[in-house]
DNA sequence: GTCTATATAATGATAGAC
DNA sequence: GTCTATCATTATATAGAC
């Protein structure tokens, strides 16, 4: 229920007193399992990173790991979710720093897939490395949702285009080298 | 004071009361200008949006406008403001296609500049288009300002590396075509 | 475990004095 | 124009019945 409030209307409308109503039992229910309002932001944040991160590790041992994680990234509802949680934590110190250190985790797992995928080499042969990608990848890929998500459409044809046509051309060197 | 409250505790601080508090007057006071609080949300993203306009027409008029563009994108204060209102717009329907219809006039602004300061013919050449270079930009810089926000920095440096990089060689074809 | 009742503070918004 | 006083609602949180 709580996901669902913040995915449809965002963090700040997560309460204890608007998720309860909306699973149907009384917030004092909710007071008892999570003492603060904030254990149950931070319990909801951790439900939803580890169910990301399990969608992000059959991404990543996906055959094509590098469309795999492209299609990941680009996912809406988990992405949108996402940048939710960044914002909870760019203004709530008490989950600030648990965010920060999954997202690192989480940009070490990517990093380490393109690396595999793709080899240090190769990357370095287009002038980022591996950390850099993820976090260019990442970046298009939060945007592009966000902008969506409000009606902005100009570029996005295009940007897309350019990110898909820059993976399929390190697919194609790998697959040369390979 | 409302754009000290959204930049320091983002878009949901922002409350009539809030904002009055800390301005010194009484609530009924804002409300006797901004009859509803949506309204004092627009007044207030009018204001930014005008300001930011300013810096950028600026940043396009400067003697190097990729330059000025690109330092302009990567402002933390006025990138972090900028996604507030975005996630504003997200989530109240009052502003949201005021701030579409705006960010829409930005690209498209960003879009002319870039393609007088570097050729159509340059930038298709790169594998883009304006609108998708200004896209891509505006990602990049925006989701670098959010995650440092919050203490993520794994990949930052060699994002920005690869972005003013990118930016130099453009430059570059550029004057060696001119 | 789950509830009702309650305390305290903050929210958007209005009525009316000056 | 600017204020005080007020209303209805919602927020976090606690006490205590069952």
């Amino acid at each position: 229920t709580a996901e669902r409030i913040m995915l449809e209307e965002g963090y700040c409308a997560v309460t204890v007193r608007r998720v309860a109503k909306d699973a149907g039992v009384s917030s004092t229910l909710l007071f008892y399992y999570y003492p603060t309002a904030d254990d149950l932001l931070v319990a909801l944040y951790r439900h939803c990173a580890a169910r990301s991160d399990e969608m992000m590790q059959q991404a990543l041992c996906a055959a094509d790991p590098v469309s795999a994680l492209w299609a990941y990234l680009t996912d809406p509802a988990r992405t949108v979710l996402g940048i939710e949680f960044l914002a909870l934590g760019n203004h709530r110190k008490a989950v600030r720093s648990e965010i920060a250190a999954e997202a690192e985790r989480i940009r070490h797992a990517q990093t380490g897939a393109l690396r595999q995928a793709l080899g240090s080499e190769l990357l370095e042969s287009c002038g980022t490395t591996a950390e850099g990608l993820a976090m260019l990848l990442t970046s298009v890929s939060r945007n592009m949702v966000m902008e969506a998500s409000v009606g902005i459409a100009s570029g996005h044809q295009d940007a897309r285009a350019y990110v898909e046509k820059a993976l399929d051309r390190l697919r194609e060197a790998k697959q040369a080298e390979g």
